[in-house]
RNA sequence: GGGGAGGUUCCCGAGUGGCCAAAGGGGGCAGACUGUAAAUCUGUUGGCUCAGCCUUCGAAGGUUCGAAUCCUUCUCUCCCCA
């Protein structure tokens, strides 16, 4: 299970780094947004063209991928990345979120947890080592433990219950994953959870990071709190992290949210949001986010944002990419989503030239007064 | 020329005496979306001095306490037969 992380470069005000992640398929370079690739496939953009994008790890989904295809299919491929031609690095999420989101079918136990497959209604009945099993099928280069995620809001002993079947679950995953004796540049990584309590942050912290993983995963963020208690719990938890070890923020994926994490140190985030919200007509810009729908944009024939690479950006006008919206034209999500894909691989690679050169404060100053300024 | 069907709010289309400013769909407009059951979902869509009032269901007139709904005439559209 070795994974080698380096750290080239250490922002001076902040937690801030960049680093280069040694996995099996290729390095990648960090602080990164991951696309997320739920059934092995990014949603409405080709593998060519995220190749294309520079991107280097995107996610999958064990949940989605063991109900459908199913295991039995993805092993006469060996791996995901041979059934989907995916060249580059992938991280598995667990399931414990589709547990946590699909909440009304589930049932916790210690042992593992029961659901109902979205799919078909049939019952399933998962457990960490399954999980790991799943995940060993798939040949992640990022696996993560099953875990349990809840809500903001709930009781405190509800949220302790919660951690201690997540550290529960992590230490027969991390056992499970030994004794498959994965591959040189695959890794496992635990889920910190612990809910709105700091004292539950801590333990959950102390709990996980006393067992050999190679890097550490915080949960259970951004799952509807307030901008504020995200940054809050964010800044708590942050500073409980190894700094030799990668730091995964599950779920984020706004320009805002991203610069808090990498300012306390997070390196690598997914979030379905930048894709999805690309295939609902809204993109990133620098100014701000834009709903290409809108009535002001009908005969607009600027690009999307100045300077941007994507081939929305370099050919296509405002007026033109709202047509196909309006249109319902595929091609709309299509462009949109390489957009904002393209918007934030961008913004990373300049969120590491700043840390880089230790002004990584004054970029995210300069990036947020233009952002959540007046809209172009 | 003869016979038949029908004209409803931006469009299609329900509604055959009061519960109708008028179902439903489309379109428009707005909002939401953050480890993807999402190319999805929600709201709104005649006007105003807005718990009320005014205008609206091809046009005009009539019946009625009351009409988009009944009657008369006109007008327009579509289908069938000559």
């Amino acid at each position: 299970m070795g994974v080698k992380f380096s750290i080239d470069s250490v922002d001076n005000e902040t937690l801030a780094r960049t680093g280069t992640l040694e996995l099996a398929h290729g390095p990648v370079e960090t602080p990164v947004f991951m696309p997320v690739g739920t059934n092995g496939s990014v949603k409405a953009i080709s593998h060519d063209t995220l190749e294309k994008i520079g991107i280097s790890i995107i996610l999958g989904n064990t949940y989605h991928l063991y109900l459908r295809p199913g295991t039995d299919v993805i092993d006469t491929y060996g791996s995901l990345h041979q059934f989907s031609s995916w060249k580059g690095n992938i991280l598995t999420d667990s399931g414990g979120f589709q547990v946590f989101s699909l909440a009304p079918f589930r049932k916790i136990t210690m042992e593992g947890v029961k659901f109902r497959s979205h799919i078909d209604g049939s019952y399933h009945f998962l457990t960490p080592e399954k999980v790991i099993g799943v995940q060993n099928s798939l040949n992640s280069d990022i696996a993560m433990v099953l875990d349990v995620c809840t809500p903001p809001g709930i009781e405190y002993r509800e949220a302790v219950k919660a951690l201690e079947t997540t550290t529960h679950w992590a230490e027969r995953s991390l056992r499970a994953w030994k004794e498959a004796e994965p591959a040189e540049g695959r890794a496992l990584f635990p889920i910190l959870q612990g809910n709105f309590y700091k004292d539950l942050r801590e333990r959950s912290a102390e709990e996980l990071l006393s067992m050999d993983f190679p890097g550490v995963a915080v949960g259970g963020l951004s799952v509807g709190e307030p901008f504020p208690v995200y940054v809050d719990m964010l800044q708590h938890t942050g500073a409980l992290l190894p700094v030799e070890k990668p730091h995964y923020l599950m779920g984020i994926g706004t320009p805002e949210y991203i610069l808090e994490a990498v300012e306390n140190g997070i390196d690598l985030f997914d979030c379905v949001f930048p894709t999805r919200i690309a295939r609902n007509g809204t993109v990133f810009t620098s100014s701000g986010m834009v709903a290409l729908k809108k009535a002001e944009f009908e005969k607009d024939k600027r690009p999307i944002t100045d300077g941007c690479t994507c081939t929305a950006c370099t050919r296509y006008s405002r007026a033109y990419m709202r047509h196909l919206f309006k249109a319902k034209e595929i091609l709309g999500p299509m462009l949109a989503t390489e957009h904002n894909i393209t918007f934030l691989n961008n913004m990373l690679k300049e969120i590491r030239a700043a840390i880089r050169a230790s002004r990584f404060r004054k970029y995210k100053e300069d990036f947020l007064n233009e952002y959540r300024g007046k809209h172009s």
